[in-house]
DNA sequence: CTGAAAGCGCTTACAG
DNA sequence: CTGAAAGCGCTTACAG
């Protein structure tokens, strides 16, 4: 191979590997290095543009400054924020990230939670599928091994595991009573349907129902799901909204993601003339995506509440979690939730 | 360690290391190994389930089966598609992608190239800063080393390596020429200034000076900078658009990711009242990001042309190169542009 | 059909 | 202050 190998820049140097591995790893000092050996170490290294064999280190050393982020979907919203905050945020601890799409399938996230034992990876942040069944084994596996790995956003119901995540109930909770407290009363819930509830998804749902019940109003849940259209992404919200019996006051959409869709099937329908109130849980704390719902919305409905997570705080916090797990090993520290705020505002 | 290794799983089946190794490795038929043999071995390393230690079998083979993508920053609606799309079609062929941010930065670049030494990855896909000076050498070191790679959508001037990306120049040209088909004029373009000039706003940039020199007309090119205001990515667009003598018949932007900007300085100045035609070059495949695209510019200005980039082709393109000189390895094959066809439309 | 052995490029006690 | 040596968990000629 043409890279340089700790042995050659050893043979140049007249010293031993063992050397040249302390030198470069600086261990020079404990292992009192002569001074000069050192500088002829790192003269060479740097001449050569030495890179070390990660693989090879790894091996020996036993861990690879690596960490996986396992998510369902990258190019949702919420997650590409979320990857790009924890790959931002771990470098500074000296950290790589990798990110593995589960695609929202079972089968998929079991075997990217079965990578814990490539030695690929230092530690992992996994935003779970809830549907728990035929990934159990591997969590609980991963337990025993004592791996670490962390909860973002989603979690698996059942293993204990630190969870980071904005407190979905809470903030599905207020922004229902918030928009109660305007007058509104016949408040629909849009929930996506199918396979891909999670935890995420239920908490907000069940926020909106304590909040109305607390207000002795009915609860009112629509679900609408994905078609396989032109754009792989369609809905079939059109459709929902014409079978409704009547006109909502407001509606909650419960992720900020299929909004695009919402606003263009409410342009369609009948009920454009006279508009609704609208509301959403979104995650926009940095691209420039929160300008583009407001323009949105703006131009569509008359009001909106919206409610923003601080997904860089997520980050950072899911981050200095799984480090502390990996760099202290304690093994059986108590396992917590941790919720990060959120806020809302009226547009 | 916790692990299944061969080790132990030849202990258990009373074979050799070697033996086990061929039959995980589906070398068994070649190495005509008794079939009660494999047998055993394929269901003990079921009940175990045994995942093999990456890190030693690519340190022995020479290949870890992952490939780097080197991006600028990640949370751009471009990148986020191609990442996205090359992770999903480099798994079919039996690869894994990990993301490396660069963040716009000359150093950050040049370190992460330095990783193809490193041993973790197989090959690599890099959208390029333009501004090659610092980084040269490594660029050049990889070639020497016949290190695989491409570059996707951004390219490093000067370096002789594949490139796969849409026909900016001509999108752009065609755009542009399709808008003075329609009688318009004085037509602006609005570029992002300083340091993240790359490639690819070059070409659009170029395209967009000969389509109107062709047509005699005089191009209008004004910068726009990036200012640090509460999100990240505020610009000074709405100043821009005041310190214009004239208002322009038609705004030719970029690049759509500034889109939401144009919008709101748009909606703030004084052109409001009387519309203009705006285009841009856009990247939305396949998220909901055309939609939010459609329904702003539709309720803000009169018309607008936008170009579409294909990217998952130019994902799986570049998938197909790459890995092609990572299995054929036949090293000095000439080196190719290839452009993937845009398509634009009037909405 | 199967096994002993070398070696990938590092790290790290241990001996001096 | 420095070196010889074992070993991380695999792969792969080679010998039989």
């Amino acid at each position: 191979m043409a890279g340089t190998s700790l042995k050659k820049i050893a043979a140049e140097a007249g010293v031993s590997v063992t050397v040249v591995s302390l030198v470069l790893n600086n261990k020079a000092t404990e292992a009192r290095i002569a001074k000069d050996t050192q500088q002829r170490i790192l003269a060479i290294a740097k001449r050569e543009n030495y890179v070390p064999n990660r693989l090879a280190s790894a091996l020996k050393s036993k861990h690879t400054k690596i960490l996986a982020i396992v998510v369902p979907f990258t190019p949702v919203g919420f997650f590409v924020e979320l990857i790009y905050h924890i790959e931002q945020y771990a470098i500074t601890k000296g950290y790589q990230a990798m990110v593995i799409n589960t695609f929202n399938d079972e089968k998929k996230e079991q075997e990217s939670l079965s990578l814990y034992r490539s030695g690929l990876f230092d530690g992992m942040f996994i935003a779970s599928l809830n549907k728990t069944s035929s990934r159990m084994g591997v969590y609980q596996a991963m337990e025993k091994a004592s791996f670490p790995f962390v909860f973002v956003d989603r979690y698996a119901e059942g293993i204990k595991a630190d969870i980071i995540s904005s407190d979905h109930f809470k903030a599905s909770y207020d922004m229902t009573t918030k928009m109660i407290g305007t007058g509104k009363q016949n408040i629909l819930l849009l929930n996506r349907s199918g396979q891909a509830v999670n935890s995420t998804a239920k908490l907000r749902e069940d926020g909106y129902i304590a909040a109305m019940k607390d207000h002795t109003l009915e609860p009112w849940i629509q679900s609408f799901i994905l078609t396989s259209g032109e754009s792989e992404h369609d809905t079939n919200l059109a459709e929902v909204l014409k079978s409704l019996p009547q006109k909502p006051e407001a509606i909650f959409l419960h992720s900020g993601f299929y909004m695009p869709h919402l606003i263009k099937a409410y342009g369609e329908s009948s009920f454009r003339e006279s508009k609704s109130e609208f509301m959403t849980v979104d995650n926009f704390s940095f691209t420039q995506d929160l300008i583009v719902q407001k323009n949105l919305l703006e131009h569509v409905v008359g009001h909106f509440l919206i409610t923003v997570q601080d997904i860089r705080q997520i980050a950072k916090i899911a981050c200095d979690t799984l480090l502390a797990h990996i760099e202290d090993k304690d093994g059986s520290a108590e396992h917590k939730t941790i919720h990060v705020p959120t806020y809302s505002f009226w547009g």
